[in-house]
DNA sequence: ATGGCTACGATCCGTAGA
């Protein structure tokens, strides 16, 4: 079972090549962030006809996530329960036996600014609801946005981005509080080529550069770790015509469910 | 050179993303 996240940076703008993708890769469950819809604009027929139950949590403008599964989809959870947020930046749902946490943390913007603040306090309220949640779900999987480069090797230029926002201590120090609970970063699992990124600036270049950061992940339980088989970033969408400026981070699960 | 691109919703520029 194939399961994928992808910042589409707008739904809107990029429905029908989305939709290509999203045929071809054959994904089972989708996390999809920044969607930029109200809920009333969520196109869930169009992916209805693709083969897909969905939820949505959006907001129009800014932020929006959802899930898409292949198979049924309930006990949805919108927002970090507990944490007044006016931004709609989280959606759980459990598909395909398991619990599936889609997440769009953050950006920060710069270190030491308000919206750095708010991304701190954001992350301590998903851990704890991380926390929780892997008490009731052993089989978890956290997927999305996290706007954090975990280490220099998902960095193409780590002397250029030290101390930047993405990679600052305490942004970094709060990833390592989700894999302290005991989640795996699935891409880090197996052996991987240098230089894998999964987002990369619409500016200079910067995807034929290749100068990306890894931002944006598959974090998994124990138990779900155990039957992962590969984790990858699928550039290809990245080359089309106005993509979104991420590409899709895709685990495959061996389990049954 | 501190920009550079893209999307949004407002108009013909500002805000935000990362």
């Amino acid at each position: 079972m194939r399961l994928v996240t992808w910042n589409v940076n707008s739904l809107r703008v990029r429905q029908e090549r989305i939709e290509g993708w999203l045929a071809e890769a054959e994904p089972d469950v989708v996390c999809m962030q920044e969607t930029k819809l109200a809920d009333d604009a969520w196109p869930a027929l169009s992916f209805k006809a693709l083969g897909y139950e969905s939820a949505h949590y959006g907001q129009g403008q800014w932020n929006g996530v959802a899930i898409l599964s292949r198979r049924s989809l309930g006990d949805v959870v919108e927002g970090i329960p507990g944490f007044a947020d006016e931004q709609k930046r989280v959606i759980a749902a459990t598909v395909h036996g398991m619990r599936v946490v889609c997440v769009y943390c953050p950006n920060g913007q710069a270190v030491g600014s308000d919206k750095y603040e708010y991304k701190l306090r954001w992350f301590a309220a998903l851990r704890d609801y991380l926390s929780a949640e892997l008490q009731n779900h052993p089989r978890l999987a956290v997927a999305g946005d996290f706007n954090v480069a975990p280490e220099d090797r998902d960095v193409h230029d780590p002397k250029a981005w030290e101390g930047q926002v993405h990679v600052s201590v305490p942004e970094r120090a709060a990833w390592r509080a989700l894999l302290a609970l005991g989640l795996k970063d699935s891409f880090r699992l197996f052996e991987q080529p240098e230089k894998v990124y999964s987002w990369w600036d619409y500016r200079m270049m910067g995807f034929r550069r290749n100068a990306g950061l890894r931002i944006d992940h598959v974090l998994l339980s124990e138990e779900l770790a155990q039957t992962c088989t590969s984790s990858t970033v699928d550039k290809a969408p990245r080359k089309l015509e106005r993509p979104s400026d991420h590409a899709p981070a895709l685990a495959e699960l061996r389990t049954g469910a």
